[in-house]
RNA sequence: GCCCCGAUAGCUCAGUGGUAGAGUGCAUCCAUGGUAAGGAUGAGGUCCUGGGUUCAAAUCCCAGUCGGGGCUCCA
């Protein structure tokens, strides 16, 4: 058989799984009113309302031991049609209003997809002629569903399966419609595929970034700040890590640093555009003399402001400036998550401001950066285009062109990506990398975003060649994205096991005992160490080596080196390496500054020897 | 914000309508130990906050706060 005959099979079951489920909800519940139930990523769900009463996840074991009966009574999945108004008459018979919704989308525009119906037209009464001839129905038993398929023959055919969560809904994903629940479940062909799938989720609960986090002590979160993270020590250590490599790599290239102010006046996202379009999401304040002020959220108005303040000619483009200040967004408590989506958070930013010639070129060095970072790091990403949306900034012609623009780059580029219609930003369309957590979830990370629109808010010139004033376009770019996030994303993939350059501490000393000689010994491995530049600590807790040993492993520390009679005899240590790493030094011995100045060397050369695992959880 | 779930020692968690538990961490002492946990003793808790029910609430109910999973997937 082959692959697709093979996912097509599992979708039918997943599919059928989902009227199964319905079917048991509909026995438990018989008032249930049920909406969709389509196959999704590993499984299925359903959404139901159910009138007074709320489905949690101890109905679970009910729900799935009535779903294993209509599996034993294998009941055989029956196709059949009905005019569309047979349907529609049906469906009010069964008291089924999401459904009748649906059959008259179907009738007027032969499509229940919301997003290709205008939003205002939704499950809206017509009369008259239909847009589809008939419609589809599936029976199994006493339970008749709206259904396309397909199936498999009957509901003993359906392979494994296990609700895993219930969940919200708007009914059509719009906030005005009734909130429905959505039962999750996960479905796999056989017993095993289904073990498998379950104990990959353990693992990557294991590879959290919120526990990593904390185990590792590098940050955490606090109900005085929901969403923004405490940094400590070893995480700032990280964090300015990440930074100065930035910093280095931007140097090189001719961009120039800046900080601007945290809080700004109402006046100033007003210009930009941001106060029709994000005032919303922003923290606010004021002040006794009735100034309104914003928490700065983003930072290109003020990179604007900063452009503006001189004359600038032809000569002087492109201008890039950089920042890495923190911004504040007020983020809907329910989306928080962890450093994935947090309300305070800084980002690798830069504003380059070009003429319309040197756009092209301009991407094409980003682009370089953006290969150059993503590479050291070794982690997968893709690239998404995202085009106008429906509240924006500006001349649709413009947007075309900058779309045009943007995807000729991509092209151009050789790399695979996506279009999401409708997410560039309001002030022109974008490019953004994309790259998964340890569960699959995709996160944006960096975006290129072109921009016509904030210039000529603000008024921004350039003298040409020729003598004639113009408007420069602005790109914005950050190639981590959110520093928080790219380290999320980072103690993810690495399971916490950072390459020497970045991890918090390098080098681990532990003492054999706590003798003068050796402390003293242990001590002047560790000032040397730190002359070098090293993150070095030493252990000189008084407990066994074992456990010694075990904390550094916990720690994920790349080197420990113990210190006893033996070490101070020769002068040389025999460092135990991080299983992950790829070097050579382990377990050998050798002289202690050599072995010192050979990990600065290493450190400073900023090379990841260590080996990183793909996502667990996608290779399902 | 909305739906479901949760909150007990610094951390991970068990537990019961009637005076609070383990492991780990921390402190002290013993042991001076050679590559993933040596031993003993001790300190440490408004059982998230505020209401309600009750003779009695950390436990049951309500609200709030914070945290987790979702809220894009369309017969």
């Amino acid at each position: 058989m082959s692959d697709s005959n093979n996912n097509d099979q599992l979708h039918a079951m997943r599919h059928s799984l989902a009227h199964i489920m319905a079917t048991a909800i509909q026995r438990l519940w018989p008032e249930v009113k049920l909406g969709i139930g389509p196959v999704v990523e590993n499984g299925f769900y359903y959404d139901v309302d159910i009138e007074g009463a709320q489905i949690s996840d101890e109905d679970f074991d009910k729900i799935e031991a009535e779903m294993h009966k209509v599996i034993e009574a294998n009941q055989p999945f029956e196709q059949s049609n009905k005019s569309i108004d047979e349907a529609i008459s049906w469906a009010q018979a069964a008291k089924q209003p999401y459904k009748e919704e649906l059959l008259n989308d179907l009738k007027r525009s032969g499509t229940t997809v919301a997003k290709d119906l205008d939003a205002d037209e939704l499950g809206t009464i017509t009369e008259g002629d239909s847009a589809v001839e008939s419609v589809g129905f599936y029976t199994n038993g006493d339970f008749t569903d709206l259904c396309r398929g397909p199936h498999v023959e009957s509901t003993g055919q359906v392979g494994a399966f296990k609700l895993m969560r219930v969940s919200g809904a708007y009914w059509r994903g719009k906030v005005e419609n009734p909130q429905m629940q959505r039962v999750y479940g996960v479905a796999f062909a056989t017993d095993k595929e289904l073990r498998q799938h379950l104990a990959l989720l353990e693992e990557a609960k294991k590879r959290d970034h919120r526990k990593l986090g904390s185990e590792l002590d590098l940050f955490f979160f606090h109900e005085t700040a929901p969403g923004m993270a405490y940094w400590l020590p070893k995480g700032v250590r990280l964090y300015n890590e990440l930074v100065s490599f930035w910093r280095d790599e931007h140097e090189k290239r001719d961009y120039q640093e800046i900080v601007s102010p945290l809080i700004n006046k109402k006046d100033l996202y007003v210009t930009s555009g941001h106060y029709d379009h994000y005032w919303d999401e922003m923290f606010t304040t004021g002040t006794e003399e009735g100034e309104e002020y914003g928490l700065k959220a983003m930072n290109c108005p003020n990179a604007m402001v900063v452009y503006k303040r001189g004359n600038h000619s032809y000569r002087d483009l492109p201008l890039r400036y950089s920042d890495t200040d923190t911004l504040h967004r007020y983020e809907l408590s329910g989306t928080l998550n962890g450093l994935f989506r947090a309300r305070g958070f800084r980002q690798d930013d830069a504003h380059i401001f070009v003429t319309e010639d040197q756009i092209k070129d301009e991407y094409a060095k980003i682009f370089e950066i953006v290969e150059q970072f993503y590479s050291i790091f070794g982690l997968e990403y893709s690239f998404r285009l995202g085009t106008r949306p429906d509240k924006f900034m500006g001349d649709p012609k413009t947007w075309d062109k900058a779309e045009a623009e943007l995807k000729a780059i991509l092209e151009g580029s050789g790399q695979e990506y996506s279009v999401l219609e409708g997410d560039g930003a309001f002030y022109g369309p974008k490019i953004d990398i994309v790259m998964k957590d340890s569960l699959g979830r995709p996160w944006q990370m960096g975006t290129l975003q072109l921009d016509f629109q904030q210039p000529l808010n603000f008024g921004l010139k350039y003298t040409d060649s020729d003598g004639t004033e113009k408007t420069p376009v602005v790109i914005h770019r950050v190639i981590y994205g959110s520093l928080e996030r790219f380290i999320g994303i980072l103690i993810e993939h690495l399971a916490g096991r950072f390459p020497i350059w970045l991890a918090p501490e390098q080098i681990r000393v532990a003492t054999v005992n706590q003798e003068e000689v050796t402390v003293k010994f242990a001590e002047d491995v560790v000032a040397q160490g730190r002359e070098l530049g090293l993150r070095i600590e030493l252990d000189n807790n008084n407990e066994s080596v074992g456990k010694k040993i075990r904390d550094a492993e916990l720690m994920k520390v790349p080197y420990t080196l113990v210190i006893g009679e033996k070490e101070i005899e020769t002068g040389e240590v025999t460092p135990r390496v991080r299983k992950d790493l790829e070097v050579e030094q382990a377990d050998k011995p050798i002289p202690v500054t050599n072995f010192l100045k050979t990990v600065a060397n290493e450190a400073k050369s900023r090379v990841s020897k260590t080996s990183i695992s793909g996502h667990e959880a996608n290779r399902s």
